[in-house]
DNA sequence: GTCTATAAGGTGATAGAC
DNA sequence: GTCTATCACCTTATAGAC
């Protein structure tokens, strides 16, 4: 039977990072208290302390798990056998994933500054990690003469930027399906490393 | 004669928006202090009020002038003759205009959230206004069958997303001189919207 | 697990002396 | 133009009752 008080462990938790994601996204870690976000999930402040140990932990565990699940998302995938469709199959991923976690890409973005030390330094780990695929992939197609690139790190860099930028635009419900933002961009970036 | 305390408006104004600048760069615009950039200007808090109404003035201050000397610098340029020599000169200007003004760039990006409804309304109308640069050099070269985009809209911002993308790695002092991430910049942009 | 109460300190902004 | 002092309020985090 319900109650309005008392334990609710296995839904206070997640409510708690689904309202901290939203809250930082919108006005930013440091501009959000933790009084905010126990009033968006209905508890008070000091409950939040049985699920985090502080702000800190709570803003490192929600780009933890952002980075982790797009990297499992894309160790999930049956990887094509040449590089053009590799190189395809990223775009496509890339711009799906991110677009449909518009929030947890903008913190994970943005907060890096708010980091310790040493939670940074797991976060751009994770990040180099997955970053290190698409340059793999362009590496593969500049060895067999599918792709030209200037430098294949730049590269790299020059064409996330490009596809994660949809998140500044995209809003859902507007002229474009999901699918059709997919192949525009894969239009310029099949054409951006073609020899 | 020199003073150590006293009249210094000519040089604090500056030095104010200087120091705030880096520290909202480096900080967020939310996690720092009046008190901290007065200490960084050397002055006690009370006086930042000389020079500004509020927090929310200084931060709109910088975003309006950075985005008025973006302009500026722009309109400033004699502009070639072909819609490709128009896009490379874009390339060019654009990364080598935001290599040299990293903070200036992120803050105005990062802390656009923290703007008031009509300070966020002026800032948007600046930048619309340089996108509408490239996006007409890519009208004129798609009308002319040099260009091949699948829309201009998106097409405009996906290679701003691109390029504005040199600011998260490039170092002053690294291996690559500005100009040669200029090139190495537009040989991708080139073929993103070749026919 | 959640609550209330509280500790210890920081916040933006202003008043009035110099 | 800058300083000191201050107001009213907000901050993170913890202690202990239930």
């Amino acid at each position: 039977m319900a109650r309005t008080t008392g334990s609710h462990s296995d839904i206070t938790g997640p409510r708690i990072r689904e309202v901290a994601m939203r809250l930082f996204a919108q006005h930013g870690y440091a501009a959000v208290s933790m009084r905010q976000i126990a009033s968006g999930v209905g508890v008070q402040a000091g409950a939040l302390y049985n699920y985090t140990p502080d702000k800190q932990g709570l803003l490192f565990g929600l780009m933890r798990e952002h980075m982790e699940e797009l990297l499992a998302a894309r160790a999930a995938r049956d990887v094509p056998d040449d590089p053009l469709a590799q190189l395809e199959d990223f775009t496509r991923f890339h711009i799906a994933f991110h677009m449909e976690r518009a929030d947890a890409v903008f913190v994970s973005y943005m907060e890096l500054r708010n980091l310790d030390a040493g939670n940074f330094a797991t976060i751009e780990s994770l990040r180099s990690r997955y970053e290190d695929e698409l340059e793999a992939i362009l590496q593969r197609g500049v060895a067999v003469g599918l792709f030209s690139v200037p430098d294949s790190k730049i590269a790299t860099l020059a064409l996330i930027a490009m596809l994660t930028g949809v998140n500044t635009w995209y809003r859902t419900g507007g002229r474009l399906s999901v699918q059709q933002v997919e192949t525009i961009y894969w239009d310029m970036v099949r054409k951006a490393v073609a020899p």
